[in-house]
DNA sequence: ACTGATATCTTTACGGTGTAAAGATCATAG
DNA sequence: CTATGATCTTTACACCGTAAAGATATCAGT
């Protein structure tokens, strides 16, 4: 913390003219320039601004997506707490404003990080459920991977369920939201060897899907937090999550839809 | 919000000496006083400072307990994202670094307001616990009063189960944490009709508390995010999150323990 | 009863945050 | 070749947590 701290206190006294950042990345693709302003087109370097002509539109090249790279790598690194809009913008070379134009605000930027999240969730769910052969694996699977993305991206998924921040009224985040829930719903589904309705659900049929994702997400929430070490401590000899988590599913399985 | 800033400035304004606080309330418990400093005892008013020779020790009266009390209401007005160190000490009428000397920083603070919901929370389990007869409607009646805590104090639900800036390991949130804990762990034993060991789980028993737990903080969490409503909306009409919650604890109940 | 020590509270200061507003720069339309 | 508008930077402000120093009140020891 100090050495960041100090890091940064280099950068400000450094940082008289523009362009002289400390991020090692991401420099090469902006060419320095000299810190006068209006010596207008003088004889200055001026080393060839990048023309690309296409898809990359203006100054940096489609900052939309480098700022949004930026904060998956600031969030994993740092976490929920470290991903701040100066961050990001630190972290992707430009100034701490720059970001606002690009998503409004905090929230957008959470927002549609927390889409791209919902994303890759719903297709690591896709793929266990695709890995397995029967209903039954397939719903233990899926719960499974439900864990696995968490633990593997506890950032992520802390940004996904814990953040106050989301604004899920956002098309994307609404939309990949909304994905990832009906493939629960469908596992769900599969499992009570059943067909779904999208509109209308009778009540056995909410309460086991609300069961299902309430289950898979409790369980996570406090394993994440640490809360489950106190069960864990005292279960058998080489207990560990998994072990847990099956044994919870093997209890709560194999439910037939009730008349 | 823009009257929100103007106040404070209003406040910083008129703040020139001390004792100008803005707070209605709390403010009888200290005399006002002169600005001036080194005037030593001359014959200013001072007017009788509240000797109470017991157990409220020096300037303010316990400011610590003021300050847990500040910060509830705080909590409760203004949501997680309001209860901050310096929001809590204006509450209280005190400057915004008075907090420091009775909880060290504002984890601190968290930590043992934390302790306070988790006392609260266990308490209400355990009266719902009571109220019922026979062990599974204690167990459903624990259930919705968990839900129910969670609902009439969704911010300090937050406070306990989703803010980042706990420490568990202070005693007294420790304690209280683990006593709620307790009570759900007795609460299960009682609906499996069997003795829980305070030392020794089987995995079975371990998975009946996971899943328990689980269940109804996965469900308290989605409700309390909204994300539910994407269930409830497709249930039959007039679904309500108590009616899901009972559905889905019939479909899980009466859990008799396994070999 | 005085005086020093200590606990309590206030002031001041600093670096961090989000966000609004104004200035500078650049690609493109006309 | 200029005007326009998009993109990015600078500057500014209120708020935050926290550290450090100053002021004040209580208590202990003589």
């Amino acid at each position: 913390m100090i050495v960041k701290q100090n890091l940064y206190s280099v950068k400000i006294a450094t940082y008289n003219g523009r362009m002289a950042r400390l991020s090692k990345e991401n420099k090469a693709t902006r060419p320095a320039q000299t810190p006068k302003r209006r010596v207008a087109r003088a004889a200055t370097v001026r080393p060839a601004p990048r023309r690309r002509t296409n898809d990359t539109p203006y100054h940096h090249g489609d900052l939309h997506e480098a700022l949004l790279k930026a904060a998956e790598r600031v969030l994993e690194r740092d976490g929920l707490a470290g991903l701040t809009l100066r961050a990001v913008a630190r972290e992707a070379g430009v100034s701490h404003a720059a970001p606002t134009h690009h998503f409004g605000d905090l929230t957008g930027l959470l927002s549609e990080l927390a889409a791209i999240g919902f994303r890759q969730f719903g297709q690591a769910m896709a793929a266990a459920d695709a890995s397995a052969a029967t209903p039954p694996e397939k719903g233990v699977a899926s719960a499974k991977a439900y864990v696995a993305y968490a633990q593997a991206h506890p950032g992520m998924y802390g940004l996904m369920f814990r953040s106050e921040r989301l604004d899920h009224a956002r098309p994307s985040l609404h939309e990949a939201s909304e994905a990832s829930f009906a493939g629960l719903t469908r596992g769900v589904g599969a499992s009570r060897h059943e067909e779904i309705s999208k509109e209308q659900l009778t009540l056995d049929q909410a309460a086991a899907i609300a069961s299902a994702w309430s289950l898979v997400h409790g369980f996570t929430m406090l394993l994440l937090d640490g809360r489950l070490k106190t069960i864990l401590d005292r279960a058998p000899e080489g207990t560990s999550a998994e072990t847990l988590l099956t044994a919870m599913l093997g209890r709560s399985a194999s439910k037939q839809p009730r008349p």
